[in-house]
RNA sequence: GUGUCCAUAGCUCAGCUGGAUAGAGCAACGGCCUUCUAAGCCGUGGGUCGGGGGUUCGAAUCCCUUUGGGCACGCCA
């Protein structure tokens, strides 16, 4: 369906066109001075050159033409040559009663529907996920639901690092400390146990260790290396318990992505496009495009244009072995294989700028990618702690996840209690949802390129522009519709009525704009828009709930009104956290 | 050093791709709970948009320059 600014710039392209100008020049924007007008239109401004005459001489002439407009209450020409736009509540409400009788409240299907592979997560296998794996995780859900909500096919993926080094040095460590295990005996022949023999305690905390090991003992290192190397050529008991490693570390990630209402598609990893290596390399070598630079196999991606000589694509490092731009590689080639995608999007620390654009530049030379398939880095900023720097505990070490969502949670808890006579266990998931609520909205109302101050603080005393504050605004709806049923009213029966005061004809011109907003946010893969969209409608609904007191009206029309009013509201914001990723509670 | 991103109220951030008096939230101050949840609402104070040039009728926004910061810069991911 047009959207609602466009069907207002509409009709005054055509008055500019009325009056002998161009159409164009009717373009049509949200008012930067409320007191005065609720739209306005510049052109006239812009025109006054080309035509040569006064602005506001053309400005009158273009009010002249909207006299008898269905669209616009009225239409003031004011000096300098600005169009001052109020518009009919019959018109409002008729676009707002049409958008809300769609399955997605005016947002289209686009032309073409488009494939896009988002690889966001990135979580390492045998490690805990910890608060650097935050933004990656909400960012990219984000994303995702939105470009759906757009109508476009998005295939998630964790793309886990699951193979090289770090593989190495825990089958290292198992072997040091439990060498009568089946894995390591090479004799042995028979099926390998089901049972994992480690938990994934066991594994987060040999991990570390053993890492630690190799930088302080050569010979413990070399053993990793060879433990590596094996891995990767196939060792069937080595093999093994790498599945076990893998097995028991995704069923704890997928347990935690869970928690944050994180779904991935796909859980592939590094180790899924090993095997697509060895002939991507003989292609880049027989081709021409790889040489050897130092020892290590390289393809060259400068430019002329380049203002600076960038680094070469490393293809193999001197030992002969892969490395991450190795694995990106092989896996866009995976990616077209699998599924010819119009886009495939990374969702990664912007630090990682200079590696995507080798990546990128690569591809595209040996043609690894299909030049219609777009390749597009969204880098986040750092998250850093209330003193500008990086987020780390007191103690200096890298904060789990878990301990920072268990930490918010439970102070979520305590405000709960003070305020609300609640059952335990209604409380605790009450306390579930706004804590993740906090954290998300916390995060996704800031751009994802810049830097920001995670203050726990500050994310939950929640007040202002917070997620708990959408979600109060949201909880407040739903007890008035509930008070309403119970009165005997059904909310959806009712069906909205013209405005009659400032709060609601704000309210519904305010979620007139969902459709273009959520196109936005699709095509700028901005979340932060959708934040900035959902804060400004619980304003409006906040300022209506205060002026006008639904419950107690007597007038039953108008009573009926404002329920339909809420509840179409509601459904809106409704579709708004759920494509932050996160859920409103009944009560709090 | 080179490249790149950033700089907006005391603090944390917006600013719809060039428009009128630069907006929110915290913090400060003043009002509003016998009426739908005060995690709320209404109001006050607070800014030469880092500095300097330029383009334009018009600049926080575009260009140049300068200062201060973050980050990245060949075999770690």
């Amino acid at each position: 369906m047009e959207k609602f600014i466009d069907r207002i710039s509409e009709e005054m392209r055509r008055a500019f066109e009325a009056a002998g100008y161009d159409p164009a020049l009717g373009r049509v924007t949200l008012s930067n001075r409320p007191d005065l007008c609720e739209y306005q239109c510049n052109g006239a401004m812009a025109a006054a050159k080309k035509y040569k005459k006064a602005p506001f001489a053309i400005a009158e002439e273009v009010a002249g033409k909207l006299g008898s407009s269905e669209i616009f209450q009225s239409v003031e020409a004011v000096m300098p040559g600005f169009l001052n736009l109020t518009l009919r509540e019959s018109f409002v409400l008729n676009y707002f009663n049409a958008m809300m009788q769609q399955e997605k409240y005016g947002v289209e299907k686009p032309e073409t529907p488009q494939t896009m592979v988002l690889d966001y997560g990135g979580p390492n296998v045998a490690k805990p996920l910890h608060v650097g794996h935050l933004r990656p995780a909400i960012i990219g859900e984000s994303i995702k639901r939105i470009v759906r909500y757009a109508g476009h096919r998005v295939i998630g993926d964790v793309h886990l690092g699951d193979w090289g080094l770090p593989m190495g040095q825990i089958i290292t460590e198992l072997k040091a400390r439990k060498p009568q295990l089946c894995y390591f005996d090479e004799t042995y022949e028979g099926e390998y146990p089901e049972e994992a023999p480690f938990t994934i305690a066991e594994l987060e905390e040999i991990y570390p260790f053993a890492s630690g090991k190799c930088k302080v003992d050569e010979e413990y290192k070399a053993q990793a290396l060879e433990a590596t190397a094996q891995l990767q050529n196939g060792l069937r008991g080595y093999r093994a318990l790498w599945k076990q490693i893998l097995k028991v570390s995704v069923n704890d990630l997928k347990k935690n992505y869970e928690n944050l209402d994180v779904h991935f598609d796909l859980w592939n990893g590094e180790s899924d496009v090993d095997d697509l290596i060895p002939d991507m390399v003989r292609k880049m070598k027989e081709e021409g495009h790889a040489y050897l630079s130092d020892g290590a196999l390289v393809v060259d991606i400068r430019k002329e244009t380049d203002k600076k000589e960038l680094p070469p694509c490393i293809i193999l490092k001197s030992d002969g072995a892969a490395n991450y731009e190795t694995t990106d590689l092989a896996t866009i080639i995976q990616r077209e294989r699998d599924y010819q995608p119009d886009a495939i999007v990374y969702v990664v620390d912007k630090r990682q700028e200079l590696h995507f654009e080798q990546v990128f530049r690569c591809a595209r030379k040996t043609g690894i990618v299909r030049d219609e398939t777009a390749l597009q880095f969204i880098g986040f900023g750092t998250m850093n702690g209330p003193d500008g720097k990086p987020f780390k505990t007191r103690d200096g070490g890298v904060l789990r996840l878990e301990y920072l969502l268990k930490q918010i949670k439970d102070q979520m808890y305590e405000k709960i209690r003070e305020n609300k006579e609640l059952p335990e266990d209604e409380a605790e998931n009450t306390a579930s949802m706004v804590a993740l609520a906090a954290v998300k909205y916390g995060d996704l109302s800031n751009q994802a390129a810049k830097d920001y101050i995670f203050d726990i603080e500050r994310f939950t005393s929640f007040e202002g522009d917070t997620g708990p504050y959408i979600l109060y605004t949201m909880v407040r709806m739903k007890s008035i519709l509930n008070k309403y049923r119970e009165a005997g009213g059904n909310p959806d029966e009712v069906s909205c009525i013209e405005p009659s005061s400032k709060v609601e004809k704000e309210l519904m011109m305010a979620l007139a704009g969902f459709n273009a907003m959520l196109e936005e946010a699709s095509e700028e893969r901005a979340p932060h828009k959708v934040c900035a969209f959902i804060y400004q409608v619980a304003n409006d609904i906040n300022s209506f709930y205060h002026a006008i007191k639904i419950l107690t009206e007597e007038d039953q029309r108008k009573q009926a009104g404002y329920i339909a009013l809420l509840k179409n509201a509601l459904r809106i914001m409704e579709t708004c956290i759920e494509l932050l990723g996160f859920e409103a509670p009944e009560r709090m």
